[in-house]
DNA sequence: ATTATCTATAGATCTATAGATAATGC
DNA sequence: ATTATCTATAGATCTATAGATAATGC
């Protein structure tokens, strides 16, 4: 009735899959219901991506390139490290919070399929290393003026990134238990924020 | 050929799908591989468990204890609000060590199942709430001396479950990225219960 | 007799494809 | 003619049960 017109059918197919791929993660979901999503016909769903793993694939790519953007993204401001770093833990945050049940999915998807993680070290391999040579760099130099404490870069990213995904990963968990409703939740999320940026700051000084 | 001979056949298949639900979850688990794993036949699986979610939830809940435990577990020792606090973070984490996989457990089943967070208040939600009102109770006091800054109780908690967490939800990520093999990754662990001890108590100083 | 184990199979998925029919672009 | 859509179905699961057979406890 009120779907979109010109639109075209293969392109509904994959907005519907991204939305239930990330409700309930590739095993879970079948083309089948892919198609009822769409509202088009099942055989339609493998027209367009011939196999369900290429359909996922081409989801998935994306989902992983927006999870990791932010740690990745090389910037050159010439302002201080913890500065630097708060920014980074925000920019993260606010694209859990635009995109939940990303956590999720990457977890999801990472751990039950080594060869997921295979490709996704050849595909953001050598940029990654180039990026995380530079965040090593600054953080050396940090622990060097006396900034920050000594930490490795491994433990700093492990904690950035619990922290972060924490949340989301428990949402619904923590939504049932504590009967937090959607407006309530936001409230905790952005209250979250915070408190992230403030524990992690507050747990690298000297 | 070594195995064991006076286990009982209910209690073979019990470890078995143990052993493959922690690994891959409920889902991707089916019962002619629990079957295959306990060396008997599927019709077996059934014979003794009747359905594959009674089998689960015979598992589910043992796991749920173990990974809740020392949260609500109420401890009077009349000691520094703060060495306590570094007491259950290391106890919690030396559970997740001594069982791994058991965040992934707990996380997936909870999050794919809305059925399981209800039954999950039911069973342990007095009890819960008890311990959670005395650990609220020792943080307002410990906030009140002014030994630790203003945080809520639910921030604290949701801070050293995110931490210890983490590694072993993404461990499985972690070691194909890095290339990290058991030994390295031991020491990994052990690093990381310190760092997360350090992180969370400087974090909530004043 | 009761309990444990096996074989066989029903019924419900689900993915992927073959082949018919309708819609569209020249 | 080519591309998009549908119907129908093969072949692979998977859970759960019925019913036959073997093992065990009195």
């Amino acid at each position: 009735m009120t779907e979109e017109k010109n639109a075209d059918t293969g392109q509904i197919i994959l907005d519907s899959a991204e939305r239930l791929f990330l409700e309930k993660g590739f095993a879970r979901t079948s083309t089948t219901e892919i198609a009822k999503e769409a509202g088009c016909n099942q055989s339609l769903v493998h027209y367009y991506y011939r196999t369900k793993e290429r359909l996922f694939e081409a989801i998935f790519e994306l989902k992983l390139k927006l999870f990791l953007g932010n740690f990745l993204k090389i910037g050159n401001d010439d302002i201080p490290f913890e500065e630097k770093l708060k920014r980074k833990i925000e920019a993260h945050y606010d694209i859990l919070a635009a995109n939940p049940r990303l956590p999720f999915l990457v977890l999801n998807e990472l751990t039950s399929d080594t060869n997921r993680i295979t490709s996704l070290k050849k595909k953001v391999g050598t940029y990654a290393k180039v990026a995380l040579k530079q965040f090593e760099d600054e953080l050396a130099i940090a622990i060097a003026k006396g900034t920050i404490r000594n930490i490795t870069p491994l433990d700093l990213i492990l904690t950035i990134i619990s922290m972060n995904v924490a949340l989301f990963l428990a949402s619904p968990i923590i939504r049932e238990l504590m009967d937090i409703d959607d407006k309530a939740f936001d409230v905790l999320v952005a209250r979250r924020k915070q408190e992230n940026v403030a524990i992690i700051l507050k747990g690298i000084k000297p």
